[in-house]
Order: structure tokens, then sequence, then C-alpha cells
DNA sequence: ACTACATTTCGTTAATTGGCTAAATATAGA
DNA sequence: TCTATATTTAGCCAATTAACGAAATGTAGT
């Protein structure tokens, strides 16, 4: 039961359900457009990627000063995808994952290593 | 986002996933019949049961003295089926819930009346 | 080696939560 | 009405957790 409550736990929070429906938008993301995303400190989202990658539910691939987490295979593979289709089709009509996804495309057009080099934010235009 | 949360934190509890679960196999349950197979206070079961109530999950029938919870129209309909499926099949390994469908069985044996007004468990046998 | 930056780990704090007991509420039966 | 039983609510306490800042770790470039 333990590993059912691991995953059933990442996903009771806030924040952290806002980042699995990020990935299942973008593929894949570095800690800082995380941490842009949130609106948390850096500290907070590596805590949270480590919740979800224990879980099972991220993995991680390390390329440079960057570390970037993509939904895990086994989350996308059947019958945990049901779980998440299931939240995504919820999660749909959220004002605030729509704008989080929003807000993404916009971190993705200037580029990951520009974005995370410069550290500006463009979330208030 | 806050309904989908208030489903995932009702099911991040491993007593109420235990409860959901027992549903799922017992199509009816009394507070009292809870209370005895988690072993914990009635009171705690009570508010376990209003929080999986909230999340609608559960829905609850009053005959007498007892009230009776069975999984919500909404949580056996699609797609919420899906996980509580998804959350069937990998439990179904876990050691704790086969214990519990056990000792549910025992409980329903001798009926909800006479376990709840005498009280004994047979928990240890 | 030194600097700069991304990420993680550590230590602390405030908020949340699951548990209990006690008290309140509701119902069945003497 | 009075008693017994089932459930809920309220109040409290201990454990968990999400947040932060500071410090540690790791990597790229000078």
């Amino acid at each position: 039961m333990k590993d059912i409550l691991s995953v059933t736990k990442a996903l009771s929070d806030g924040n952290r359900l806002r980042t699995v429906m990020a990935l299942s938008e973008m593929a894949e993301l570095c800690v800082c457009q995380v941490t842009e995303m949130l609106g948390v400190a850096p500290a907070t989202v590596s805590r949270h990627m480590s919740v979800l990658q224990n879980a099972g539910l991220v993995e991680s691939r390390k390329n440079g000063r960057w570390v970037y987490y993509r939904l895990s295979e086994t989350a996308k593979a059947e019958p945990l995808m049901t779980v998440m289709e299931w939240l995504a089709g919820s999660l749909d009509r959220s004002a605030e994952i729509r704008a989080d996804r929003k807000y993404l495309r916009k971190i993705a057009r200037c580029g990951v290593a520009r974005y995370c080099a410069t550290g500006t934010s463009d979330k208030d235009d």
C-alpha cells in the first residue's frame, strides 16, 4: 500500500499537481522553469520534484548545470495513464492550469538556457 | 483545481484508502464496521467519512441509529472509476487490504446490528 | 584555481492533519 | 421520559509537511 500512498500523496499538493500537468504539456522542464511557473523558491521546487520522483511519477535527466524532469515511463504507461488522463480532463477547465500553460509557452519561446541565465520574468506581461 | 485536490487529498491517507477499498468490496458499511476494521476511534472514522463525502467519493444513507456509507455514483462513473480500478488493481497485492477483506467478511457474517450492539471483536482470531 | 549559476540538502518555522477524549445530537426501545 | 447505542462535533495534542534562507554540491567557462 505504501507505493500507492506515495503516488496519491504526491498528487495531493497543488503545486505538484500543477507541475505534473505542466509536464504532460511540455514533455520536459528544468527546475528553474518550474520555479518560475510556480513562483516559489528553487529549493522548494527541488523537494517537490524529489517527491514526484520517489513516487515514480517523473524521471530526470541531467544536462550540464540543468536537471530536466519529464513524466516517467511508468506514469505514461497503463494503468497509471488513466489517472493522468483523468487529472488532465478534469483540470482542463481549471483557470490556474490554463494560466500555467499560457505562461509555459512564453517561457519555452525564450529558450531554457537564456531564461535561466537572465532570470528575468515576463509573468506580469 | 480545488475539486481535484479534494479527491487526491481524500485518497492520500492510508485509513481512507483502506475504507474506499472496503467499500468497493462490501457495497455498504456502517461507521461502526469501518471503526472495527481500522481499529481507530469512532470519531476519527466519522471525520474520515466526511472527508470522503466532501470529495464526492462516498454517499451516505441513514437507517435508524446507523449511517451506511457506499461509493458514490460519481465515484463509480467514468472517468473516476478508472482511478478506482487502478487503485483496486494495485492494492489487490497489498497485505493490509487483503487482511481487511478477510476481516470484513467475518464482520458481515454476524450481521451489522448484532455486531454493533455487542461490540465484540474477532480481529485476533 | 576561481567565478557564476543551477540544483540539492539542511535547519527552522508556520500551517495542516490525524489521532484522541469529551460533549452534543439523534434514534430505538423499555 | 429515561436509557442505551451510533454518530457527529468540538477542542486539544503530536506528527507531518510545505515553505523559506543558508549552506553545500556540481558543472561550465575564464
